[in-house]
DNA sequence: GTGATATTGCAAACCTATTATCATTAAGAC
DNA sequence: GTCTTAATGATAATAGGTTTGCAATATCAC
């Protein structure tokens, strides 16, 4: 097994998931990772997720026609928000399902509720 | 504005789409198609379904990390299911959603919920 | 049937997210 | 500090879905 060495580029990348509080892709970790460390480069940060993803720190979210994002693994059953004009992603906490009427014989293992609409920064924006 | 023609293509392939009961991508659609138009090219069922939608006869469905598909626009409000076995995806009717929960100030304009598992084709079999 | 042209099929081109390559850099055990 | 080698950054390469270019074909108004 080969050793794990604490480099600055793995601190930045943490760091940037652990206080961003809504699920980022690789762009944006890219942006608030590289305030620190501007010479970070979009391929460790792939690298870097493919690895925290496997050790089960981080998870990705998938929305669709969205490149994958990631968020601190562990949380609480809760939802995403997908932002039509600014494109971020958030949290919606709990579970508003009350029913999966999936048909007869269908075995459902999980479920994905994705909300769409504008954030509480755009929304006003929009509505001038 | 340029005329439209009948061509068997575009039957087929709208005959596809109707006769399916369920959202089919581009390779569905043209293998479904395909069976009666064994020349059918991929390239025209693009350009179809580009023009049906544009036409409101059908609508995208987009699931995560999946190829588009389409149904016929007009549905009953409902939802989709996705076998992780046969990548099939199937209409859920109704809408289990009992509350949004979205953060003060966010304005959910449309939902989406996913459920994901097994259909009742690939079900019994796994289960063995 | 004839002719104008919308449509097709094939293949090459695109696009965008992600991964691999590789020379260079820098952790960290000694 | 030295050395081994894991990690990085820049860039080329992938991959898959989708689009486009173009010559050949088929629709349909006449």
């Amino acid at each position: 097994m080969k050793s794990q060495r604490k480099t600055r580029q793995r601190k930045a990348i943490r760091a940037a998931i652990e206080s961003a509080g809504r699920p980022l892709n690789a762009h944006e970790i890219l942006d608030c990772a590289g305030r620190d460390l501007p010479d970070l480069g979009i391929a460790t940060v792939y690298r870097c997720l493919k690895r925290l993803e496997s050790e089960d720190f981080i998870c990705r979210v998938e929305i669709a026609g969205q490149a994958a994002r990631y968020e601190l693994a562990g949380l609480h059953h809760h939802h995403h928000f997908f932002c039509d004009d600014c494109s971020r992603v958030f949290d919606v906490p709990g579970c508003g399902l009350a029913a999966l009427n999936a048909p007869e014989g269908f075995a459902v293992r999980e479920h994905e509720v994705v909300l769409r609409g504008l954030c509480s920064e755009c929304a006003p924006a929009t509505a001038l």
